[in-house]
DNA sequence: CAAGATTGAACAGTCAATCTTC
DNA sequence: GAAGATTGACTGTTCAATCTTG
């Protein structure tokens, strides 16, 4: 530590400014996490408060309703929702529970089962959407700019397939 | 049920893609919600698998080495990781027991703690980042263009803006 | 043996209640 | 009474183990 002639730049300090530190690159990263947290964070606020329901719930209820015969197989919203199987069984668990969603057996596949949306389902899934949508143009959506858009959308799907692989 | 035209088109359907489907605002809203999930659940696997710590847990400890004596408040850092308070004392009790941080006394607000870097902390804070670092630029920053940066960091800062009001 | 899905145990996160100091 | 921080109970997530069918 006394070799150095600058008392505030011990090794490890200047190791870790000439990896991260200062610039841009570590400020535009760390702004998008923080931004990706606080949204989440915000709409499932709104969600819960407004209409007793989380934004994972929502999102699985929107998967199903946009879904042929609003049915889909457990293996595919796993994908869809980017989660692993272990909680979709845990979420269905509690939609069926709440009688939103329904399970069933798949005809052609013994192994498999469908999460199926019900009535109720898409009633409640109806009643939430407004208040969802309105909130998320409110701080996402309308903080976009028209030239902007295409940029965005352009930036996250290559980030996207880079992590992909 | 049986008294529209159409038998795909019953009263949810249309209340619901009226909302929300199938246009760009959706596509855009989706993108980002799985992006920034992919992407954080990516350079966590790559921290946990190389270097045996949570993104979180660096987070912390890159939050102490940069603050003035590597060491701030417990308020401080749930502000800065935009985290519950009951959260960080749970992280850094971890982060005690781990070695990497200690916890001090505020000697002018008896209520205040300090959460400390320790030496180890830093070193390990130091083994963890070239490889962070790497990952990162690879899927996130190598991935956004020189013009396009300006463009990508507005939108989040309004973002950011608009969710804190 | 591989794929679809669930289970149980261990780990992580949240909220309200609490304790101490201002 | 309000702010800084912790605790405890509850909810949510993960991982490996399991069960069943292909």
């Amino acid at each position: 530590m006394s070799t150095t002639a600058s008392p505030e730049l011990d090794p490890l300090d200047v190791a870790w400014i000439g990896m991260l530190a200062s610039d841009r690159e570590a400020e535009t990263w760390k702004l998008f996490l923080e931004t990706a947290r606080l949204i989440r964070d915000h709409l499932d606020s709104q969600l819960t408060r407004e209409q007793a329901i989380g934004i994972s719930e929502f999102e699985i209820l929107a998967h199903l309703h946009n879904a042929s015969e609003r049915r889909l197989r457990m293996s595919e919203l796993s994908r869809l929702t980017v989660a692993p199987k272990s909680r979709l069984t845990y979420r269905i668990d509690q939609l069926v529970a709440r009688g939103w969603v329904v399970r069933e057996e798949c005809e052609t596949d013994r192994r498999g089962l469908f999460a199926v949306l019900t009535e109720d389902g898409a009633k409640q899934l109806i009643a939430a959407a407004p208040g969802h949508v309105t909130t998320m143009r409110k701080v996402f959506y309308d903080q976009i700019q028209d030239e902007e858009l295409a940029v965005f959308t352009r930036i996250l799907t290559r980030i996207n397939d880079a992590v992909r692989g």
